[in-house]
DNA sequence: TCTTATT
């Protein structure tokens, strides 16, 4: 339950207000002119915040809410100097979660006790969270606690570690059923505590029930995560794991084409030619390889220089790998694989930000294409100047007949995965929607090789993309 | 056995 938000805006705001939608707001402006920066009010009063002021980070905001509907509810316990609703930088979706700094100190604190994991706003499941923003916080001070005992409590590990320093956080880690997880995070007040618990506690025992002593270390960082679901969403594919060995040619087909994707991303997003959320996912997928590289990742993402299959990987029973295009530290797949002399070229051309809809009247597809070569001049779009620092200097090496494949050759596949649990992920499989061979056959292999391809739960379902003037009956 | 997000 949560308490209405009339009681806790001070009467300001009413459902009404709070349902508006703030989707008034375009990927190009978001930010800055959505952002309540320096509370209006008396124009001649200059905003001044404490010098010791705290930048709170607000979690577990309904998409729905942004600056406007959320300022009232904040009001109640001080003047605001800003108020900013995270937005995703290309897309311009909202993060549900936001940053709030009062003008004092003394407002943040009070919002702090009054408001954190003591309610919970429309449409969310669990409580708002109102707390000092990471850029706040002096150090690495998180540990993330293993092999505990699935009936501890938050108590119980409090107890455990209390000895050692102020805890801040403790939270244990639940599935959706509210069953312990058997791990949880314990957030001291310094590094300099969270090192003494992990040198007190780590290994020094094993709970009941746990298959081995206890695991105290530091939580994983931001980048350490997406690298993890990252490995976890490949595991997925078949791409790494040694056990795609049952899927044959699916695990081996898979990879093939993830590398494609990614040697091609790469090499177009570094042009300049492609759109932001492209390069985005080229940019993720780099960084992918270069952990690869050091030895984080199993070996078939390796660039190779021309060698043999990967251990591991069984070469394709279709008849042949596509031969890579090498760009940018990728050679992707070796140019024989099975013995077979290397075959044909694929490429992946198109780039639809929202794959699993229908290809209907409009044809985003097309407009994706247009997209593409509309932009194929080496200046970006004004609005997407982040892309420069990601790519400082682009090289101008576009191969030149990337483009659509023939008629027969162009594949539009369904049914990727749209959530895998977060934004950043999904950011990164939308570019995939589209394969395109130079030949009909290559096209029909890949159509026999991925069609049905499970990922998750749901089966890919790959067919020839409609000619451009066929008629749509969706 | 690494969460619900951190410009």
């Amino acid at each position: 339950m949560y308490i209405k938000m009339a009681t806790l805006a001070n009467g300001q705001a009413d459902n009404a207000s709070l349902s508006t939608s703030g989707l008034g707001s375009s990927p190009g402006s978001a930010g800055h002119m959505n952002g309540l920066s320096h509370s209006p009010g008396n124009p001649s009063t200059i905003p001044m915040k404490d010098h010791d002021a705290i930048k709170l980070f607000i979690g577990q905001i309904p998409r729905n809410l942004d600056e406007k509907d959320l300022k009232p509810l904040f009001e109640e316990f001080g003047k605001i100097y800003e108020l900013t609703v995270l937005k995703d930088r290309f897309t311009g979706m909202h993060k549900g979660c936001a940053f709030l700094t009062y003008c004092e100190r003394e407002s943040a604190l009070k919002a702090q006790s009054a408001l954190h994991e003591q309610k919970t706003l429309p449409g969310m499941n669990r409580p708002i969270q109102v707390k000092p923003a990471d850029s706040e916080s002096r150090g690495d001070r998180k540990l993330f606690v293993g092999m505990l005992n699935k009936q501890q409590s938050e108590d119980d590990v409090r107890r455990l570690f209390e000895a050692f320093g102020n805890i801040e956080e403790c939270t244990i880690l639940r599935g959706p059923d509210g069953n312990s997880k058997g791990c949880a995070f314990v957030k001291y007040s310094s590094h300099a505590e969270a090192q003494a618990a992990i040198n007190a506690l780590h290994g020094s025992q094993t709970m009941p029930g746990a298959s081995s002593s206890l695991v105290v270390k530091f939580a994983d960082t931001d980048k350490e995560r997406t690298m993890r679901r990252m490995q976890q969403m490949a595991g997925q594919m078949g791409m790494f794991n040694p056990m795609a060995i049952p899927f044959g040619a699916y695990g081996a087909y898979a990879q093939a084409l993830m590398q494609q994707q990614a040697a091609l991303m790469a090499s177009v997003a570094q042009g300049g030619y492609l759109n932001p959320m492209a390069a985005f996912a080229a940019a993720q997928m780099q960084q992918m390889a270069a952990l690869n590289m050091n030895g984080l990742a199993a070996a078939p993402m390796t660039p190779t220089s021309g060698g043999s299959t990967p251990p591991g990987i069984t070469a394709p029973a279709v008849p042949s790998i596509p031969s890579p295009i090498g760009v940018n530290g990728f050679t992707g797949l070796p140019p024989q694989a099975n013995g077979q002399p290397a075959a044909e070229a694929v490429f992946a051309n198109g780039i639809h930000p929202y794959p699993a809809q229908s290809p209907t009247a409009a044809d985003p597809l097309q407009q994706a294409y247009a997209g593409v070569q509309q932009y194929a001049g080496p200046a970006y779009p004004a609005a997407y100047g982040q892309i420069s620092q990601a790519f400082p200097q682009p090289p101008p090496m576009i191969p030149q007949q990337q483009r659509e494949g023939p008629e027969g050759c162009n594949l539009f596949i369904y049914h990727l995965p749209q959530e895998f649990g977060d934004a950043e992920l999904m950011q990164m499989f939308l570019p995939f929607g589209f394969v395109s061979f130079d030949n009909p056959a290559s096209a029909q292999t890949a159509i026999q090789a991925m069609n049905g391809f499970q990922i998750g739960m749901k089966r890919l379902k790959v067919q020839l993309k409609r000619p451009k003037d066929a008629n749509r009956p969706y």
